[in-house]
DNA sequence: ATGTAC
């Protein structure tokens, strides 16, 4: 049997791009990595593995716990790690979700080819970068009272559409149809939603973007088709999160949780992993809270989303229903949610957590929205602003061997002090002006944070989850303009 | 990721 050495961690090869770390004591099921060799050496060089390894110690946890390609460690678990834990005797733990909540990613389609937008780069960016607020800190595209925010929490992008931010086709093109059912805005401190009042529509910092893109493959002609996606066609990118009130959720709920589940804590290896047991009153608090949470992050997007197509009807002097400016589909890589799957042949309900990982279900599923049922969800994989991104469609493996997820991006190699002390933001601004990408920032040092460089292979990423059978790529992506924080 | 800090 072969076997990877990563200091005193060692791993088994289950076979191609499978590995498996045994159980060993206190962990409850065995942790797995799905990853080529060389992503495997990536993922052994910070401490992501002894995280995930942590992650086995939870109460509950179906199965193992799961290391994407896309692998790097976190705030007590990797980001690109998926937990399945027992929603009934099982628990539920924010550092397995990550401060930012459904942090994700949208991508609007255009009927513009690369030829309709070459040569007006500087013209968009510089509209875009306008119209929406980036960086830290305040300024929203619409600024709410406590009631606007209330109700975002409570009904999603469904409020956006009563106050004209949304059509109806955008929420049949969203995960969740845009509305978390579960939300309760209640379970949401003043803090935090004093935070996200005036952040409604901001795109944030980090590695939050919004890029213009050409489709530049095609690797399935029919999935692509039902997608409504070609050679050569313009798309757009959208990716933030929550913003504050997220953040500031994830943060009230890990100290609650400390305090009220400090029995439970003592016998994790771990204090960031810290649990609410399943059925417990902060369990469903913080379950609440993170689903309205959720709301909050996709309302974020679509109002981007709108701020984006009133931007490209200016620019290109038509409604933005006639440049065929439609939702493809809107991700979330960040929650937990309650799904049912099979676990040794018997229905379970779960508390799915995927942190840096995206559901990834194939056709059939009762949650896919009726679009693309009888062909599985669309899957949205961000890569670095130099690389491309890509789409997927979700894979027939993914519900035997990864509670229906793949990874979420290309995952970061270095950590954010490491990349300013490797790159130079205005240096990466002129390289990837070399390659034709314009890029705008709010930062310089946003710019080094996020270079190409400091990015896992995109490419690998995604064929390691299209060799799984997890995710199957659709098309690739690359880069035309893009602003940031 | 984040009013970059318990």
């Amino acid at each position: 049997m072969t076997t990877f050495e990563a200091g005193n961690i060692t791993l088994h090869k289950v076979r191609e791009h499978v590995w498996e770390i045994p159980p060993e004591d206190g962990m409850r099921v065995p942790a797995r990595v799905f990853a080529s060799e060389r992503l495997l050496e990536e993922i052994a060089d910070d401490k992501s593995l002894q995280q995930l390894k942590n992650t086995t110690h939870l109460p509950g946890i179906e199965k193992y716990a799961i290391c994407m390609p896309d692998g790097h460690q976190g705030y007590g678990f990797p980001v690109g790690g998926v937990a399945a834990i027992d929603a009934e005797n099982g628990c539920i733990s924010p550092g397995a979700v990550g401060y930012d909540i459904n942090c994700g990613v949208r991508m609007v389609k255009t009927n513009l080819t690369y030829d309709d937008v070459s040569g007006m780069e500087e013209e968009l960016v510089e509209a875009l970068f306008d119209a929406v607020p980036t960086g830290l800190g305040g300024g929203g595209i619409v600024q709410g009272d406590r009631d606007t925010v209330d109700a975002v929490l409570e009904r999603g992008v469904d409020w956006a559409r009563e106050e004209g931010y949304a059509v109806k086709s955008d929420l049949e093109h969203c995960e969740d149809e845009g509305v978390r059912p579960d939300a309760d805005p209640s379970a949401v401190s003043q803090k935090a939603k004093d935070r996200g009042r005036n952040q409604l529509g901001s795109l944030g910092s980090g590695n939050h973007f919004l890029e213009v893109q050409r489709v530049t493959d095609v690797f399935d002609a029919d999935i692509a088709d039902a997608y409504g996606l070609e050679a050569d066609q313009i798309v757009i990118l959208i990716h933030c999160g929550s913003r504050g009130l997220g953040h500031q959720v994830c943060n009230d709920y890990l100290r609650d949780i400390e305090q009220a589940h400090s029995g439970l804590l003592s016998k994790l290896p771990d204090k960031e992993l810290a649990a609410a047991p399943a059925g417990s009153q902060l369990a469903e608090d913080y379950y609440g809270a993170m689903c309205a949470a959720i709301n909050f992050a996709w309302v974020n997007r679509q109002l981007i989303t709108h701020q984006t197509r009133t931007v490209f009807a200016d620019v290109f002097g038509e409604p933005w229903e006639d440049l065929g400016m439609e939702l493809l589909y809107d991700v979330a890589h960040n929650i937990a949610k309650k799904e049912v799957h099979d676990v040794d042949g018997e229905d379970k309900e779960l508390y799915v957590h995927r942190k840096g990982a995206t559901r990834a279900f194939p056709a059939g599923r009762p949650e896919v929205p009726s679009a693309y049922r009888d062909v599985g969800q669309p899957v949205i994989i961000p890569g670095s602003m130099g690389a491309g991104s890509y789409v997927l469609c979700g894979g027939e493996q993914s519900l035997d061997i990864s509670f229906g997820s793949t990874a979420h991006g290309a995952g970061r190699l270095m950590s954010r002090t490491q990349a300013k002390d490797e790159f130079w933001g205005g240096d990466v601004q002129d390289d990837l002006r070399g390659q034709e990408v314009y890029v705008k920032a709010e930062s310089g040092a946003t710019i080094a944070e996020e270079a190409p460089g400091v990015y896992k292979d995109v490419d690998e990423v995604v064929s390691v989850s299209d060799a799984l059978g997890i995710g199957d790529k659709v098309v690739r992506v690359a880069p035309v303009c893009n602003i940031k924080g």
